[in-house]
RNA sequence: AGGGCUAUCGCCAAGCGGUAAGGCACAGGACUUUGACUCCUGCAUUCGUUGGUUCGAAUCCAACUAGCCCUG
């Protein structure tokens, strides 16, 4: 009977990471919470109570949560590496007319490189978050991320980018649990948080708005270019390329008389080309910061599998081929709806994340 | 200077004497641990202006105004 294994919560109020810390408790670990503060907003009122994984509230949440399960609680500062890998990210890749995924770069430098890093540096053996997905070890060995038992709540693609190593001292007791599951438990254990909704959107751009986020930020506003179509026609003048995203419909201001989507974004001419939707649709994608999970790459052979292009995408099946050392090509079955620069594809051998990388 | 045509919501556009379709855009909401997409709801008491004919007009008539086209 060694010393119970000790791992650190990453607690951020919410209802998930709360029944996280209480089920690794049941489990037997010697469980210490944290909330990682990687943001603030300037002025207070900004972020109220719908403040995401990260507001102020959180910290008063899980302290609450955690003097009622009785363990320790600590609040880390993340702001430097928040700042540095997530919000500078966003940022530069906006501006190089790519869309970004901030949850992402999130998870793998904050919550998990620095996370778990410090959490080392205080005796923990793992990290636990309260992700809906499990993390296991294969018959070859490898770790890998595989989906969580419920169907409609999946976050196994926000975390395609885990290393081997991260993996192997990372716990996420939620993935066995149905979301209605969790919030059952909640409430049995009289969680203050049990009825907290679900957070959402960019949790430092509370308002929508980033955009302006960008602009404040940085202190310069993208200059405004042409709307043009495939011809090379200008259909109108836009707002600078970091409102615009492919696939993307509102906010165009373009009464062609029926609707027209955002199909590629030209940085280098400042130009936005508009397209009917079937122009959206496209067959194949080169990704590169390739991360290998279940697979160690693909030895030179072709695989079939499922790949999802966004956090919501439900999955489309394709081959994989390794094109080049830091590269693959995606090729889908069937065409797929608006495959876009910066985000992530995240390829699947069934419930098993195999890796993933970044649209080229 | 003559002749012709057209004027309906931000854009396009139904309507043809019986009391303002629709699409796009836009706004709000839902969905969503990224951006998007999608879905729901809302959006002209008023038809270039002024008169007239009618029980009744955006729809007929007249004048005026504006735009477009053709001919000097």
């Amino acid at each position: 009977m060694g010393r119970k294994e000790k791992v650190v919560v990453g607690m951020s109020g919410g209802v998930d990471s709360s029944v996280a810390a209480w089920l690794l408790l049941e489990q037997g670990y010697d469980v210490v919470g944290v909330t990682m503060q990687i943001w603030q907003a300037e002025d207070g009122d900004t972020q109220a109570e719908n403040g995401g994984c990260c507001g102020l509230s959180a910290v008063e949440d899980a302290r609450r949560v955690a003097a009622m399960l009785g363990i320790p609680y600590y609040v880390m500062n993340f702001r430097e590496e928040f700042k540095r890998q997530v919000i500078d990210y966003f940022i530069g890749e906006y501006v190089r007319g790519r869309t970004p995924n901030p949850c992402i770069a999130c998870n793998r430098y904050v919550k998990w490189e620095s996370l778990l890093k410090r959490s080392m540096d205080i005796g923990a053996d793992y990290i636990a978050t309260g992700h809906y997905a499990r993390v296991e070890q294969l018959e070859n060995g490898r770790y890998a991320v595989r989906r969580s038992v419920t169907a409609e709540k999946d976050q196994t693609y926000a975390l395609y980018s885990l290393t081997q190593e991260q993996l192997k001292h990372t716990l996420m007791p939620v993935g066995l649990y149905e979301k209605g599951e969790i919030r059952a438990i909640a409430r049995r254990l009289g969680l203050p948080v049990a009825g907290k909704r679900d957070s959402q959107e960019i949790c430092f751009v509370p308002d929508k708005d980033y955009a302006g986020f960008i602009s404040r930020s940085t202190g310069v506003c993208p200059p405004g270019g042409n709307f043009v179509d495939r011809e090379g026609r200008v259909l109108g003048r836009h707002k600078g390329l970091i409102h615009y995203t492919v696939g993307q419909r509102k906010g165009l201001g373009l009464a062609m008389g029926h609707p027209v989507f955002v199909t590629e974004l030209r940085p280098e001419t400042n130009e936005v080309v508009i397209g009917e939707e079937s122009e959206a649709f496209s067959t194949e994608l080169l990704c590169d910061h390739i991360n290998w999970m279940a697979a160690d790459g693909l030895r030179g052979e072709t695989v079939r599998a499922a790949a999802k292009i966004r956090y919501a995408h439900a999955g489309a099946a394709c081959e994989l081929e390794q094109t080049g050392s830091d590269r693959v090509r995606v090729r889908f079955d069937t065409p797929q709806r608006a495959i876009t620069p910066g985000q992530a594809v995240v390829f699947y051998d069934g419930e098993y994340v195999l890796g993933g990388g970044t649209i080229l």
